[in-house]
DNA sequence: ATACGAATGCGAATCAGTCGCAATACCATT
DNA sequence: AATGGTATTGCGACTGATTCGCATTCGTAT
């Protein structure tokens, strides 16, 4: 669960725009939301914010600490954004549809601090990304292959 | 070491664009190259190749497995590519001079993979960036610090 | 040498994201 | 509630990285 954010908190004014962000950013914490998501979003549920307000005001939220930008497409670069509960964490993404599924495996975070030391680096952040086919694509593949089958 | 590499062992016909811009990645498996390095690179060593010419040839050998894409730069989503040779490892970025550092944990690795199965996700790749501070950035960092307090 | 398909060169196009600047909205103050 | 000054926005034009379409050229098997 994210706490309620308020902007102002943040050190940001409340203004119409970047409340219409946050609230289609909090209406969607289930995916990862483009800056092109966003926009589409305000357009059909909302009122619409010209593209390059969508991308300075999430840029402000990156700033103040409200979002994180990742890119997680390995070929397309296509930024997204989430909003930052307290917890870090990694990510896994099906290449097939591309849903992602996030996780936490202290084990790994640990060790990263202790190579990143051996190597007298000081880490500021990280990004471990997996990529795969998760179960349900998996179950469909599998399906499919009996179908060409028969 | 990086074997000698054959291009019609890769399937792929030997043309002279395509031997040049390998040799471009021969000459500097030392840094990650982005598609302008190679550019330029040719510019001024060998005979100019249109910019998108290297960039299809770098997609290419990217498909054939010759080289290996990645995106490094948190912010900005320039690619760079580097040789591809047998073993895979992650990267550890120095945000101050962009330097990249390679590393393999084995450790890591098999923590990776019990993760992914766990959820019974097939792993089919994946990229772990470190992003800090290295220790010869590090060092000027202390040494600027010092000279302002004078 | 010839012919065929694959690869290239060229510029135009696309895509994601940014910028400059005039117009407007916030908000503290009267 | 009106006012003023600054921060923010809307607009369109712009950039940088990468891709595409298509006519031309090259590599290779015949």
């Amino acid at each position: 669960m994210i706490a309620k954010i308020n902007l102002k908190e943040q050190g940001l004014t409340e203004t119409t725009p970047r409340l219409a962000v946050l609230k289609a950013m909090e209406a969607n914490t289930a995916q990862h939301m483009s800056a092109d998501d966003v926009y589409r979003y305000l357009l059909e549920r909302d009122r619409p914010l010209p593209m390059s307000t969508v991308y300075r005001v999430l840029a402000q939220f990156e700033q103040a600490g409200i979002v994180e930008r990742h890119s997680f497409d390995a070929e397309r670069t296509k930024q997204v954004y989430e909003l930052k509960d307290s917890e870090h964490h990694d990510h896994m993404i099906c290449i097939k549809c591309r849903s992602v599924h996030e996780f936490l495996d202290p084990q790994i975070e640990s060790r990263q601090i202790e190579i990143v030391e051996n190597l007298g680096f000081s880490l500021t952040d990280h990004s471990l990304n997996l990529y795969g086919i998760c179960a349900g694509c998996d179950r469909k593949d599998a399906q499919s292959e009996e179908a060409i089958k028969q």
